[in-house]
DNA sequence: GGTTGTCAAGAGCACTGCTCTCGCTGTGTG
DNA sequence: CACACAGCGAGAGCAGTGCTCTTGACAACC
């Protein structure tokens, strides 16, 4: 492996790889992801362009980079929004708010994660696992506190092999499903709020992702407030 | 306005205007929105890329057309699946299925019209139209069949101001909410499997797709089959 | 203190969207 | 039937892009 000196020089490095990322978050904020140029970010990080490729092997990983960033940005603040100690529906609405509203205060982050694949470009394993956070805290308020619905005797032969063996370990089998459904419902709620699709359609966008998680949450047999 | 001569000049035109249509889908298909180059697409039709600005005034002129175009595409091949003497849960499924379908053969447009929209490009009005074909078919269909669910005697306060006034004209008050949300998980859920988010989660996407399918038209009112 | 390696800079290649000007040619009209 | 004009394709050119390669300087380590 490389020598890795603990002095100024590294230190150095790193404050120069930030200014480079922030640098472009801010660029990609402004103008989107395709307007997002590596040259124009040397511009005002105050260096030649080329001199941007000691740290950022290309324009992709640059995105890349912004794309883990993006995914850990939103699920640290949906993280941040459930209180666990309330009751469960709450629990529930205050993350698909904090998904929301983070979506609605980053949108090019937003599109930039859960919009269309950057053209040309597949994203890398390294961002698979920042992706599944929210999933996660969705799926862990679902293992504690949702309920199986009653009757239904057994007549769970039809979700074998649909899901991947062994998702959402907490979870009761018959929820499984409704989870990673109530999972898509939030994200696909918000993106159409983002990507306009809901103009001249939904008017309240706040109290419409409130009902549509309500609707979720009893799928997912969160007990009612 | 300006003169229009029904000649063979504006046989050729229009001719020519296909051409460059067709070439840039199929750019569009195989490398993606960003990919899509005028020159390129020029050089593929054997002409100079200046010419090609006498039939397109714009890279973005030209993606809005391929954008209204993958709208009715979609719309059309959802309508065309539609049997409208099928029993409501067949309608309603054959129309889930053709849109993904759909999807499955044309990523490049489906993210194009779904996915995050085109940087620095905002959809002009005339996408508008086009944008609501399937989500009136499947209103529609809960028009028809959809009833709305017993009991619950007059809660319907909550729902007022929420969704555009007057929207869905046919469908009963209680179920405009639930379509619409309806709607938003079919898109959402096509979404996610085309933009890589069920890697490593579900199995059997198709299989998936109806599950989720079968309990929005629950949750529309559409009768068991 | 010398050597080594990391760094910024510059030139350069191939590409992009878009504009403008130049001639040719087919078209509808006088 | 001839002509003037609109429509068209070609080419040059501007400003910008991602990325590569080479060059020279400076600082960090042995």
């Amino acid at each position: 492996m490389t020598r890795m000196p603990p002095g100024t020089r590294a230190r150095a490095r790193a404050e120069t790889t930030r200014a480079i990322l922030d640098e472009a978050r801010r660029q990609l904020a402004e103008q989107g992801a395709a307007a997002l140029s590596l040259r124009s970010v040397a511009r005002e990080v105050g260096m030649v362009s080329s001199a941007v490729y000691r740290y950022v092997a290309s324009r992709d990983e640059l995105l890349t980079r912004l794309i883990v960033e993006a995914y850990d940005a939103v699920g640290e603040r949906a993280e941040a929004a459930r209180d666990p100690e309330a009751p469960p529906r709450a629990q529930w609405r205050a993350v698909w708010r904090a998904v929301r509203s983070w979506g609605l205060e980053h949108p090019a982050e937003y599109a930039l994660i859960y919009g269309s694949p950057v053209p040309g470009y597949a994203a890398p394993a390294e961002t698979i696992p920042a992706a599944g956070r929210v999933g996660l805290l969705l799926a862990a308020i679902v293992a504690e506190h949702g309920q199986a619905p009653p009757g239904d005797g057994e007549s769970d032969g039809e979700s074998d092999g649909v899901l991947l063996e062994g998702l959402l370990p907490g979870v009761a089998p018959p929820l499984v499903l409704p989870a990673i459904a109530a999972w898509t419902q939030l994200f696909g709620t918000v993106g159409f709020e983002l990507f306009g699709q809901y103009e001249n359609v939904v008017v309240d966008r706040a109290a419409f992702l409130d009902a549509v998680a309500d609707t979720a949450a009893s799928s997912v047999g969160l007990p009612p407030s």
